[in-house]
DNA sequence: TTCATTGCTTCGCGTTGCAAATTAATTAAC
DNA sequence: GTTAATTAATTTGCAACGCGAAGCAATGAA
């Protein structure tokens, strides 16, 4: 069969941008990608404990440990501990570290909802039915997500600029 | 609007999917993402030089080799210089490695097209036509792509090359 | 008190990923 | 034909990932 061939190649030509425009976005913000994801997780959940960063992440907790001592030596993350459970340290992003997210350049979620808007109603719910056939397919429905297409950035502002004020060790991932 | 939420979130669903998947299947074959990822790009187009498969993984060349050299190790690979421009050096799968990816477990996209064809005819078009749509939104259109979802693993139907040396099960090889 | 569990950090090791420097082969210029 | 520039891959050095194992402190249970 002939379609199914042509959806999977559609499929992959969508993670495939996704993908581009993550390290694009890193490039922008001086930031490795992992450390983007941890940023991104932190704004949308709040401050979360190691353990919990990493299930959400599916890293080892070893491996966050290491990308929040990155992220606190820029000052972009804030540890605490917990007062009612003194094991616990929460993860805390600052001022400094939403500043960040939110003068990344514009993102593809932005785009997405544009033009996703222009389009007749009774398109717009085709396309909805489609993809949650699709995710239904890929057993992805059960999977918590949130509505954003690349890891980091939210907010209207269209600022692009890179960032100079995170200087430590070199630190310019390329990817 | 509700709805542009409503695709952003299924689309985040179909990708980390897709990742979860690519994670497992690293597991499996006991090889890390990056070397699955270039032994599917080389099971795909055949030999390759490495400024190629650099190009093609959007990687650094020099990336490129230090991969090539674990999985020659591992006798995944091959190294064969050209003969017609000594400076250029041919990455080839071996027969353990197409083995590898041969003996992998199901993939994600066995699971979709079984399920895909299993739709009326309709629903196919349906299906084809939003993710065009999407794919078109991102800009992802012009991306080239193979028809997979997850890195490793080969799915019958797609044999570009034809490797003359498959046949046989059951050769499990773990690094 | 004692013991097991939980949560995080530390340590060691191998892998990515890159830029810069290096070597070798090809091509262009003189 | 020698010299110079270009191209292709490797080597080197360095930072970041990613994990398991070991360690430590706080909590909970016996």
């Amino acid at each position: 069969m002939e379609k199914s061939q042509d959806a999977l190649v559609l499929l992959r030509q969508i993670i495939r941008a996704t993908d581009l425009h993550d390290k694009h976005l890193s490039r922008m913000t001086g930031l490795t990608m992992p450390q983007l994801m941890t940023m991104q997780t932190l704004r949308i959940n709040g401050p979360l404990t190691i353990g919990m960063l990493a299930k959400e992440m599916n890293l080892a907790q070893a491996t966050v440990t290491s990308i929040l001592d990155r992220l606190e030596r820029k000052k972009l993350v804030r540890r605490e501990r917990s007062n009612t459970d003194k094991r616990k340290v929460l993860a805390c992003p600052t001022e400094e570290g939403l500043e960040l997210l939110k003068s990344a350049p514009a993102t593809l979620q932005d785009t997405f909802i544009r033009q996703f808007e222009d389009m007749p109603d009774w398109e717009q719910s085709m396309i909805v039915a489609a993809l949650e056939h699709v995710s239904h397919i890929l057993g992805a429905h059960h999977l918590d997500a949130a509505p954003m297409l690349d890891i980091g950035a939210l907010d209207r502002t269209t600022e692009t600029r890179p960032p100079e004020y995170l200087r430590d060790t070199g630190d310019h991932h390329k990817n």
